[in-house]
DNA sequence: CGTTGGATTGGCT
DNA sequence: GCCAATCCAACGC
């Protein structure tokens, strides 16, 4: 982090984790690099009443140029133009009908690439995130992409918000668990792509989505 | 310009 | 396990 940027707070609390905010170059690679990088760091939202929300990240899935799973299999189109905005921005789209989704770009500007952020373990203003959601268990917050972007208030209003520079969402460090403690799987809710597994998870953790992988038919 | 189906969730059988 | 909810960009005609 630059020093004209450096935060007010510590860098490292008493907790052990890093409140450093993940740099420009982390994103600047594969997603399939930069999805399993990401368990472990803290996602954070500011509400604009300054409430800070945050979580650890339990679950990610990687999508990849060429990636007929992917929204940047097509050319680039209204919904899906922020993923060929560069690194390090947050891709928001809409879906169902219902839910809205949250993805970290990855790679150069022009190349449609994201890893799309499934699941958090709550920590910091959980009191916030359960009165949006409307449950009050810790495992029903966030245990799924729409139920994370509700839980922190995520919504078009985001697509395309900067997370190195940005004042809304952001990633910072954390603590990366283990690499065996990471699993990988098929993709959930895709019916292409299933020769990949690029989802990621920390392996045995409660807080990551009970939705089923494989193709659904 | 009408139709289709989706990177899901929660409630009900 | 099944399926409705409810929006909208993409795609086909």
């Amino acid at each position: 982090m630059a020093p004209h940027d450096a935060p007010a707070i510590p860098a490292q609390g008493a907790s052990g984790l890093s409140r450093r905010r993940l740099p420009r170059s982390f994103y600047d690679r594969s997603a399939v690099e930069v999805a399993p990088d990401l368990l472990g760091r803290t996602l954070v939202r500011i509400l604009p009443d300054g409430a800070r929300l945050s979580g650890t990240i339990v679950e990610t899935e990687a999508y990849e140029p060429g990636d007929p799973a992917s929204h940047g299999f097509r050319r680039k189109g209204l919904r899906n133009a922020t993923m060929y905005e560069g690194p390090g921005r947050l891709y928001v789209y809409f879906t169902y009908g219902h839910h809205w989704m949250m993805n970290a770009v990855c790679m150069p500007a022009g190349v449609p690439s994201a890893v799309l952020l499934r699941a958090v373990r709550p920590l910091e203003g959980t009191g916030e995130m359960a009165r949006r959601r409307g449950r009050d268990r810790d495992v029903d917050l966030a245990s799924g992409p729409g139920k994370l972007c509700q839980a922190l208030g995520v919504d078009r209003a985001q697509d395309g918000e900067d997370l190195v520079r940005g004042r809304t969402v952001w990633i910072e460090a954390g603590s990366p668990p283990d690499p065996d403690g990471i699993a990988a799987g098929i993709r959930v809710g895709v019916s292409v792509g299933l020769d990949k597994e690029w989802r990621f998870r920390v392996a045995g953790d409660p807080f990551v989505s009970k939705g089923r992988p494989g193709p659904p038919r």
